[in-house]
DNA sequence: AATGAATGAGGGTTCATTCAT
DNA sequence: CATGAATGAACCCTCATTCAT
């Protein structure tokens, strides 16, 4: 009995152990910075031991590109069941998904960190970029097409799809920042309304 | 007297030396990224010797919270010339924060990878978050005050200023992010045109 | 002896295996030199699993020992045989012997290579030495005996069995170093030459 | 004058300190074999610091180069001296070159074991490989010239310059073997004597 | 007997920092 | 002030060994 505890290191499966490693480095980047972060420290987050991420992950570079895949992948998974949630109308859609990004389980301190870190690095690693990038268009066009469909229906004039999803896509980015930031003094409210505000004020028919 | 003309020297040259490294320490950070760099790098890219950053700087940590303070500094001195400079109309000067921040000297990749570089690592250094903090609570205020004006000039309702100010804010973090991912596709053009879009949206009296 | 005859099986198995392990080891050493060498190597070379040099021998420095030990045995053997076909006469029996040193079996830089790792180990590890005196120490005094038998039959003097022993023996590895060195430019036919011509220097009536 | 002991390390032309590093290798490579030096070995040695071997030699792998490349030319300068200080008879250049490779400051175990680790990787490190490769090519060639001017002054038949100087080469290469496996029982003498009675059985007129 | 995931000590290497010059 | 050799702690990574299966 005193043995399973002890060998607890022992039984998992491939996958189980490689996501528990990855929970680890999110973990230790939020707490000590990307560059801060070292795999003994993920190790000894996850309780196992020293040598056990490079022999999941072969190297530290390779353990970072993973764990940024799987938040890109992660946060894919939840866009995508965001916009089938949301039922048929275009603007109900769009409403989903910045509801999405100010979700407590997505907008907290913790990951948003870990994408900065990430970010953070985009120039010096192509990887990453080509990672984020790919993402980001995605996300983008997605965006676009909705607000294409709302334009459509409004008739609205002195506005162009791409123009709002660019805007939106950047809103929601930079107040990840500002929570980041200032957690003390910005709440997930006040984002609310600062994107309801810009929706109603694009998109006034369809959004009060 | 005699030896406050004669230190004048002495204290402009270590001036200089210290902006020469701070230089250099942003250089690498978008080179290398924020873990990456070195103190050699940093020396090597300022053509000078090993010792000279701790010289100068005493540690590698009190480096990088200097680079930030330069940065933020560096920042505000614009943002406020920038102010001046717009003559006395709130939406003139409203317009002139928003093309400082598209403006090529500022919205340029390497400065926006330092910028990144030390907002990842926000949550690890207190001082860090402390330094951007501050920061962002001015330009914030500012912006917020400016929003005000126009609001009241123009009668708008359904929108605060205090929302608008955050949604502001935000937009241009978040636009400096997508530069950063995506050089080739996106471009200061959209940029302009999704701020611009915004702000007719939301005050059409004062921004066609 | 039922229970011995139902061993024979594992006992055979076990020493396959462990014969399986010896030639990997053998391969592993030449390709990669006595320290790039790793137990994982072995396991893989042999085509099968980590832990499995351990269960056979223990630890690393076993399976060194034993690997020695085996190419010393091995090599006596091939000596032994030799001797016993040449025939009769010494100088038969001397030649055999050279020859033995150079037939392409016994003379294979895969082979050399292995000898020279065990023999710059011989200063560190007392138990290479001792192992590869022993085995000399029979090699020359078989050879000696020989030599001593060509020295009363052909009434030699000026040369001492022990010296020529020596040299003889001293030869045959300087060879093997040749042929590891310049395999290229140094082949089995000089070999012999040098050999025979020593031979033929100082037992001119015993070979032409 | 504390400090002078203190700091010795810190005083030393960068020639010396690399020699230096180079001497503590070719110990402990002869104390723990090639496979068992450590860098901090070496280190410890020189009683230096940990960093200081990449620091002087980059890597680990470079620090061995240069200690064979060391040692190949540390052999060349005696070699080509003792041809030099032999006086202009080939005779006594040959003599003073078989000298050469018994001469206590040559032949010690410590450095034999160290030609040894370097010969027992030359299958697994091409660099090594040619190092040697070269070194023996100009020895056997100045050996071979020299055999054929006595072949030529001694008018002996039955003999060729080649196989003399590959018989020699090997025979000198070997007796080091013997010295290395057999230091109680193998001394200097009875390799002069061998190596003595070969020249006299070859070269009669020239050696007696 | 065999596997292969897990361990953890120890290796090579890097790098912030110190110090004699 | 400035240099750059030297230090030594700490990193990533490897690998002999152990152990549950």
């Amino acid at each position: 009995m005193a043995s399973i505890a002890k060998n607890a290191g022992r039984t998992a499966s491939r996958e189980e152990r490689r996501q528990q490693l990855i929970d680890a480095t999110m973990k230790c980047i939020a707490h000590k910075g990307m560059g801060g972060m070292t795999l003994g420290d993920v190790a000894g987050e996850a309780g196992l031991s020293q040598g056990i991420v490079n022999l999941h992950f072969e190297s530290k570079e390779n353990l970072l590109k993973e764990t940024l895949r799987y938040l890109a992948d992660e946060y894919k998974t939840q866009f995508n069941k965001a916009l089938e949630m949301a039922g048929p109308r275009a603007a109900d859609k769009l409403r989903a998904l910045m509801e999405l990004d100010l979700r407590p389980s997505i907008c907290d301190r913790r990951k948003i960190s870990v994408w900065f870190a990430f970010w953070s690095e985009v120039k010096s690693r192509p990887v990453y970029r080509k990672i984020c990038d790919e993402s980001d268009r995605y996300y983008e066009a997605v965006i676009e097409n909705l607000c294409a469909e709302l334009i459509a229906e409004g008739d609205y004039d002195n506005v162009t799809a791409s123009s709002v999803a660019v805007a939106l896509n950047a809103m929601t980015n930079g107040l990840w920042l500002s929570y980041l930031i200032s957690p003390k003094t910005f709440d997930r409210q006040s984002a609310t309304s600062a994107i309801n505000q810009y929706l109603h004020s694009v998109f006034p028919k369809h959004f009060s």
